[in-house]
DNA sequence: TATATTTGACCTCT
DNA sequence: AGAGGTCAAATATA
């Protein structure tokens, strides 16, 4: 144990460097890179001997944390260290960091799918209004589809629930509803496609595609689209509902050093009010008052997972700029 | 009766 | 042409 606390004050410490480096690193995007490289190394490094210790320890009631489903590039930042890195002092550092991180990724149009192709999809749309007239049956079903492939995506691994319906990843705070499911070349388990109930009544278009890990069934991919407008969740699922433990793996597509390696997390404790917690779910937990000052490091699992890691969206929409947001937004 | 899920067909994109 | 995403009728469930 003492490893681990070692590796997270280290962490703390490369933190600390870079806080007070950062007004010449801001200029040096691959110095500054490489720091972060650091910084998320030793908390990996931590994680992974607590993963040990705990493999020792563990006992059938807690869920399955992921192990090592991360990548060379996607360094695993555990939501549990994070937290508690957060609350200790380095929330404004990292606020700077996130707004340094987002003008990169804006400049550079590298963060996911987002891109160009998304105005040029909906041009494309537009201009091609007329042409709905389709499909053998479709007198009065006008089918117009927009496939939004190329709407932002998040991607989030969850394990598998252990006891209950072992078929659903965990309540992640909104409530869904499953539109299709369909077998993917190539992967062994099927995938299924689910919706924001409240759809229709909000015109929230937030959605999640869940499959299996081919190689790990007790891990669900889940990955969200859209941003849930519905601000009908009355209360906020509480940490009870999903354990922390279980965040693992921010994919966002991004793949990009700095915000791979940064968790959206750690954004969402800095943006007061940015968008905010859009739902919660109409289902149970309390409802908490997460931001209590002008800058809040706000509860990691609280964010994640109230306001909305669930639905990927609101968490992760931390990440991207509300002006982005606004650019999906119909 | 209302709402959710299943599933085959359809649509869009590459 | 094929894969992936979505629609919507049929069916199940509360």
């Amino acid at each position: 144990m003492e490893e681990v606390i070692n590796s997270i004050h280290r962490a703390s410490e490369l933190v600390q460097r870079l806080e007070q480096d950062l007004p010449n690193m801001v200029n040096q995007p691959r110095t500054l890179s490489l720091s972060i490289d650091e910084i998320t190394e030793a908390f990996t490094a931590a994680k992974e001997k607590l993963l040990l210790i705990s493999q020792h320890n563990q006992t059938s009631e807690s869920p399955p944390m992921l192990l090592h489903e991360t990548t060379p590039q996607q360094p695993l930042m555990d939501a549990t260290l994070m937290q508690e890195w957060l609350r200790t002092s380095h929330a404004l550092t990292m606020d700077q960091l996130f707004q340094m991180q987002q003008r990169a990724a804006r400049s550079s149009m590298q963060i996911g799918e987002m891109g160009g192709r998304e105005v040029e999809d909906s041009e494309r749309s537009m201009g091609s209004e007329g042409d709905q007239g389709q499909g053998i049956h479709a007198p009065s079903r006008p089918r117009r589809r927009s496939r939004e492939g190329n709407q932002e995506k998040r991607k989030i691994l969850v394990p598998a629930p252990q006891f209950g319906n072992t078929e659903m990843p965990p309540e992640d705070g909104f409530t869904w509803r499953k539109y299709g499911q369909k077998e993917i070349l190539g992967s062994k388990y099927p995938r299924s496609y689910y919706r924001c109930t409240h759809q229709k009544l909000y015109e929230c278009q937030a959605k999640k595609m869940v499959q299996r890990l081919d190689h790990n069934a007790n891990i669900f991919e889940v990955t969200y689209r859209g941003k849930h407008t519905c601000h009908m969740s009355s209360t906020a699922p509480s940490s009870s509902s999903v354990p922390l433990e279980q965040l693992l793996v921010d994919m966002t597509q991004s793949s990009n050093t700095i915000s791979s390696q940064l968790s959206p997390s750690v954004n969402l404790s800095l943006l007061p009010g940015s968008g905010g917690p859009a739902a919660t779910s109409g289902r149970g937990g309390a409802s908490t008052s997460r931001f209590g000052g002008d800058y809040p490091v706000v509860d990691m699992a609280d964010a994640m997972f109230n306001s909305g890691s669930s639905s990927g969206n609101n968490s992760m929409e931390f990440l991207f700029s509300p002006a982005e947001d606004k650019s999906d937004a119909k």
